[in-house]
DNA sequence: GACTGTGAAGCCATTCACAGCT
DNA sequence: AGCTGTGAATGGCTTCACAGTC
């Protein structure tokens, strides 16, 4: 293997450049440089290209690149060339946004099962999908071949329904509680805090504020 | 100013520490030391004490942070010793599920106004809140003094809503579309991708599979 | 002339290691 | 003895600048 070590970061962007891409495939767009990808998503052109230099060369001098082939491309490497079964646990209200969520699906994941412990919840339709109990998920995991779970449950449950997750096979969990989670180092977890951004707004405001920016 | 230049991945943490403070407070713990924070985070303790070094000295040699302490000045540095008034465009699914999110409140935030330009969606009930049409923006600015708006609309709608926005005079944004907004360098802006990390998740089980790992 | 691919340089964040305090 | 605060060292990501190609 050439490609040892990808930064997370350009992994980050080339999930950005792959959308991109798509939304000028649709415009009929079917060449791009790399400065018109940094000017469209906002980084330098030679960003763009050392992101895409560390899984080949795609482009051609003088020219650009194919839009429809570098976006093949990106989704083979993100891995988006299959589809994706995930299980959600949390049958709230975000849990029933990230359910409906259309671009979820746009980028090939499907959610095939939500899990909640709530009596009150269990039983209940999200869309097409039945909330089940906690004790289904094994059933689910091995029929659908899950790898990955989202956990969209209050802090405080959080890490419960991590283990129980882990305990049945899973590999990788998005979690969206605003806490974190202990795990074996071989379990892939990358959180979404809805708020961390949120403060570093607020932080920004009140810093440049300071400094009477 | 003694602190010039900060990290944003520093304020990322910043905002983490302090709701793991606010947990150990509401357990009852009074002292904790770096490497506490650190275990509780899943960071270096060298990685604590210097994000906190770039505002001050907090703790004590030989014993420690105080929690309280640290929990109110974290809270101070990241502006959360105020109230924070939001205002929210879109009220889908996910605009929903934003509204009622309980980690806002907990932060101090308070969405004080949802808007929408769907005639089906206006005059509807969101909580307390009535879905309000976009020409309502200007004066639930003024009167609230909003400086944070969040957009949760489908990427085409994104841009424009985030414009208009900015022409109410909103200094920053949390974008829940994804796609990049273009908008005036003062303007603060911040995305909140929810496949992003979904994808950085696939792409990591994908390269480990490569690599038989 | 235009644009990619890339080694080298520059810059920034993290880690190290230890002096300083309790 | 224990833990913080911090300059120095390290490591890694980004930018620069240009050779290579069309």
């Amino acid at each position: 293997m050439k490609t040892l070590r990808v930064p997370e970061a350009t992994v980050t962007r080339l999930s950005i450049y792959s959308r991109f891409l798509e939304r000028l495939d649709r415009n009929g767009v079917t060449t791009v440089s790399s400065g018109e990808i940094a000017e469209g998503v906002g980084v330098s052109p030679a960003q763009v290209r050392k992101d895409l230099a560390y899984f080949g060369e795609f482009g051609t001098r003088g020219v650009g690149y194919n839009v429809k082939d570098l976006l093949r491309y990106t989704l083979k490497i993100l891995g988006l060339d299959q589809k994706w079964p995930l299980i959600l646990v949390g049958a709230g209200n975000l849990g029933f946004a990230l359910c409906t969520y259309k671009g979820f699906n746009d980028r090939g994941f499907s959610i095939v099962a939500v899990f909640d412990n709530d009596l009150m919840k269990i039983g209940k339709m999200i869309g097409h999908l039945e909330v089940l109990p906690m004790e289904k998920m094994p059933e689910v995991i091995e029929k659908h071949n899950v790898r990955i779970g989202i956990i969209a449950v209050p802090p405080r449950a959080a890490q419960d329904v991590a283990e129980y997750m882990v305990k049945n096979g899973l590999e990788a969990i998005l979690n969206f509680a605003p806490i974190t989670l202990n795990l074996p180092e071989k379990i892939e977890v990358r959180n979404v805090d809805l708020s961390v951004k949120l403060e570093i707004l607020t932080f920004n405001l009140g810093f440049k504020a300071a400094q009477n920016l």
